[in-house]
DNA sequence: GTCTTGTTTAAGTATCTACTTGAGTTACTC
DNA sequence: GAGTAACTCAAGTAGATACTTAAACAAGAC
C-alpha cells in the first residue's frame, strides 16, 4: 500500500504517531533495533497487535524490516519524522511571521504617537 | 473534557493533526484569526463538519475560540505544538546520540587495528 | 416581540481502528 | 522428514471517527 501525495503521507504519519504503543515503539527503536518478540514483550497484548502496530509504522516510513533467521530485526528511519517535524515548524514559522509583522506595525503606531 | 497525562495529549494532538483538513486549518490560522463560516468555506462539507473539527482542535489545545457578536473567532496556540515537536525532537535525539556511538565504536576498532 | 445570521448540540450512519483468536508461513533444530 | 520458534495473515468485533441532517442556542436587526 503505497503512500501518494503529501496529504496521504502526513495523514498516515500522525495517525501513526496518535498512539502511544506506537510511540513507544518508535522511541524503543531510536534506542537500538528490536524483533518483535522484543518489542512486543513489555504489553498486554498479543505479539499479533504489535506486529499490525509494525506495519502501521512501515506503511508510513518511520521504521524497516530487515530479515535474520526466523526473526525481523525493525530499525527506525528517522529521515520519515522530517515529514512531521516539517509541517510542524512551517505552521509555527508563518505564525512567528504574523507576530513579527504585527510587533512592527505596533512600533509604527508608537513612533507615529510620539510625533 | 480536559486531558490528563502527557501521553493522552500526545495521542490527542498527533490524532488531530492526522487530518488533512484539520492541518488547513491549523495552516489557515497561524496566517490569522477566522471565524468558524470563514474557516468552513472553502470545503465541500458542512459547517458543522468544520464545527467538530475545530472543537477537536480546541479540545487539544491547539486553539482557543473567543466571542464577538455572534461569532466564535479561532485563534492558533502555538506553544502547543511545541509538545508534538518535543516528542518528535526527543525521538531524533535518542536516534543520533545511538549513531554517535556507534561512529566512536568504529573509530576505536580502526585505532585498534592500526597497531 | 419576530426574523436572520452564526454557531453548537444531538442523533444517525458508514467507515476506520485496535484489538482478538485461529490458521498459515518461514526458518531453524533434531 | 517432524517439531518448534518467530512471525504474518485472515476474519471477527467493540469502539472511535468523520461526516450527515435536524434542532437548539446566541446575538444582533427590525
Amino acid at each position: 500500500m503505497a503512500i501518494t501525495t503529501e496529504d496521504e503521507g502526513l495523514d498516515a504519519m500522525f495517525g501513526a504517531l496518535a498512539d502511544r504503543t506506537r510511540r513507544d515503539i518508535v522511541a524503543r527503536l531510536a534506542a537500538g533495533d528490536a524483533t518483535v518478540t522484543e518489542l512486543a514483550a513489555p504489553y498486554p497484548m498479543s505479539v499479533q497487535a504489535i506486529s499490525q502496530h509494525l506495519g502501521v509504522l512501515e506503511r508510513c516510513g518511520l521504521i524497516t524490516r530487515g530479515r535474520h533467521r526466523q526473526t525481523r530485526p525493525c530499525r527506525l528511519e528517522p529521515l520519515a519524522l522530517e515529514a512531521a517535524m516539517s509541517w510542524i515548524q512551517e505552521s509555527r514559522r508563518t505564525w512567528a511571521e504574523r507576530m513579527d509583522l504585527l510587533e512592527a506595525h505596533l512600533d509604527r503606531l508608537r513612533e507615529d504617537r510620539q510625533q
